[in-house]
DNA sequence: CCACTAACCTATTCACACC
DNA sequence: GGTGTGAATAGGTTAGTGG
């Protein structure tokens, strides 16, 4: 594919979120400068998520299971989820907020482990094994998803949950899919600032990656 | 108008398979 | 050992809601 209609359409000057946040994060408000940059479609109506409005009795357990274990892992998360009605990752999104806005208590007989000076106290950390496996997609699945990002690296909600639905997989893994590919590519800009290249044939290369999939998680 | 906070972002790191 | 990449983190920004 891309042999002819592919033109690496990504823009480059699409973001800089540093300075100007032009992105399309809003709900069809701006269209600054970059509004050349985005071709003509990819402006989807909405982009956000609905915010989402936890009750009193939702606050609660959320709260009460914060005080014990900021850093819950992914069964915990789950659990929550169940309990309050509502999708892990809404329950991640929740606890990442809430430790970025309130000290929690960090007990300091948990001594610190200080393994880098950054990160999770080792303490409160989820462990290993209870991570959310790994996501591990298909060639076809990749296919779509690199399509998409070349089109449009910063989709909204709905783009994201028609894509989700249309390879399969969870909302938020495919929004993770994206943050991850955005920063890759920016590392990889970095490194070799000669042109905006890349998409065009590395696409090739993208699709190589997809050797991965076997490995049926679970 | 302003405080609060869900949603979203980048940057960085961890984990783990693969070579 | 290095590389690739999904999943997690910290910390910052954007924007909806309610006083």
């Amino acid at each position: 594919m891309a042999s002819a209609v592919t033109k690496p359409e990504v823009p480059p000057t699409y973001v800089r979120p540093q300075e100007t946040p032009l992105r399309e994060t809003v709900i069809g408000q701006r269209q600054p400068q970059t509004q050349e940059a985005w071709p003509l479609e990819p402006m989807p109506a909405k982009c956000r998520r609905s915010r989402t409005k936890f009750t009193e009795e939702q606050l609660k357990i959320l709260i009460d299971a914060f005080n014990q274990k900021p850093y819950p892992g992914y069964a915990a998360k789950k659990r929550l989820a169940l309990q309050v009605n509502t999708e892990e990752s809404r329950i991640q999104i929740w606890f990442q907020n809430r430790r970025a806005r309130h000290q929690f208590p960090k007990r300091p007989e948990e001594h610190l482990d200080a393994r880098q000076g950054r990160g999770p106290p080792a303490g409160q950390t989820p462990g290993r094994g209870d991570r959310r496996s790994r996501t591990s997609y298909t060639n076809s699945q990749l296919q779509t998803l690199i399509e998409e990002f070349k089109v449009n690296p910063y989709p909204g909600i709905d783009s994201r949950e028609k894509l989700a639905k249309e390879i399969g997989v969870p909302e938020s893994r495919v929004q993770v899919w994206f943050q991850n590919r955005r920063s890759r590519q920016n590392t990889q800009k970095e490194r070799e600032p000669g042109e905006a290249v890349d998409q065009g044939q590395n696409q090739g290369q993208d699709l190589r990656d997809g050797t991965v999939q076997g490995t049926a998680t679970t």
